[in-house]
DNA sequence: TACGCGTGGCA
DNA sequence: TTGCCAAGCGT
């Protein structure tokens, strides 16, 4: 019973307060008829891991309107989708993306599957996407669980197991309140109520729908939930980036292996980055020069700091990695954000001392 | 199961 | 300045 009550006061905060997302059916044009586009929640759903609203919104609307259907995406070319994803991170997703939609184009028709458990079979769509699709676009009442779901859900019922080990507890107290009615509109009021309210730091419950049935807030312990096992320290690694410009305005990058950091994207031939300092390892014979400064950048697990050189190479230069790429062709915003660091630096007029 | 995998905003 | 955090997935 009290289940049923938490999710209709949820329901009926979101009707009042859902906010409104490009990729997203509003409860007002969902009652009338009006279902989303499978494509666009995908999309959207696979932009959003890991990553903040506010950061996926341009991309969103940028891969839209260059490839408007999962058809147009699957016939784009690789390089175009990596340059078109650059800046947003965790490549591995845009890798997917593209391995998703050609599976989707060549196994499925070209429409997406509608259950949870098919959906999971397609590259980049783990248990929550899966879950996610199917009740947004298809109204399977499948259990949605992200990282808004388990605050919320750890906070509602005061569970003071640790994450992650304390997942399956909270997946399976987000299943009592999934309801069969609009399944697609609850995960996102979940959500929502999440992001806006139940944040991770001084969540605002004088004003949270759900206060009357929350047990940390009774208890007063909201803010310290969940409890979290600590991380380990990020170590901080050293490379060297040469960044090499031939006469014709040419730039020498190197497109990196698919697996592994910033995996399928451009980037300058450069050293390993390592703990100790690395041995100098240019990609062809020139004259280089380090830039004064360095490139400080934070990966999930490291701190890195770059040291750059540059080089002037000639007409005839036969670099031992990478290819050239013409001045005209060449934008930094089609590199990573930690190689467009790089370029930046570099292309600082001295500082004189 | 635990780790590798980006980036930008915030306190 | 530093650490934490965000609509996770693959291996």
């Amino acid at each position: 019973m009290r289940d049923e009550q938490i999710g209709a006061a949820l329901i009926g905060w979101y009707d009042t307060h859902a906010r409104v997302l490009p990729w997203r059916v509003g409860p007002a044009d969902r009652a009338r008829g009006m279902r989303p586009d499978p494509y666009r929640v995908w999309l959207s759903e696979i932009m959003l891991q890991q990553t903040t609203v506010a950061a996926v919104r341009d991309y969103f609307h940028r891969f839209t309107a260059r490839w408007p259907d999962v058809t147009a995406l699957a016939s784009a070319a690789d390089a175009e989708v990596m340059a078109e994803w650059a800046g947003l991170g965790y490549y591995a997703r845009a890798r997917n993306l593209l391995k998703c939609a050609r599976a989707v184009v060549a196994d499925h028709g070209g429409r997406f599957p509608k259950t949870r458990d098919r959906l999971l079979t397609l590259p980049g769509i783990g248990p929550y996407t899966a879950a996610a699709i199917a009740a947004i676009a298809f109204d399977e009442a499948a259990t949605v669980v992200d990282g808004n779901v388990e605050r919320v859900t750890a906070r509602l019922f005061a569970v003071e197991t640790p994450l992650p080990g304390a997942k399956a507890e909270l997946t399976a107290l987000a299943a009592r309140l999934t309801p069969r009615e609009r399944p697609g509109d609850h995960a996102q009021a979940m959500m929502d109520l999440g992001a806006t309210i139940c944040t991770p730091r001084n969540p605002a419950c004088g004003i949270c729908p759900l206060r009357e049935f929350c047990k940390a807030q009774a208890a007063g312990i909201a803010t310290d939930l969940p409890r979290k096992t600590p991380k380990a320290a990020k170590p901080t690694r050293y490379g060297i980036a040469y960044l090499g410009r031939r006469e014709d305005g040419a730039v020498l990058l190197e497109r990196r292996p698919d697996r592994g950091l910033l995996g399928g994207m451009l980037g300058w031939p450069g050293t390993g980055w390592t703990e100790a300092d690395p041995a100098p390892a240019p990609p062809a014979e020139a004259d280089w020069r380090e830039v004064p400064g360095e490139v400080r950048h934070t990966f999930t697990h490291f701190h890195l700091v770059l040291r750059v050189e540059t080089a002037h190479l000639s007409m005839g230069a036969n670099p031992q990695r990478g290819h050239f790429v013409p001045d005209t062709e060449f934008r930094a915003d089609d590199l990573p954000t930690v190689m467009r660091k790089v370029h930046d630096l570099a292309s600082q007029p001295a500082t004189g001392d």
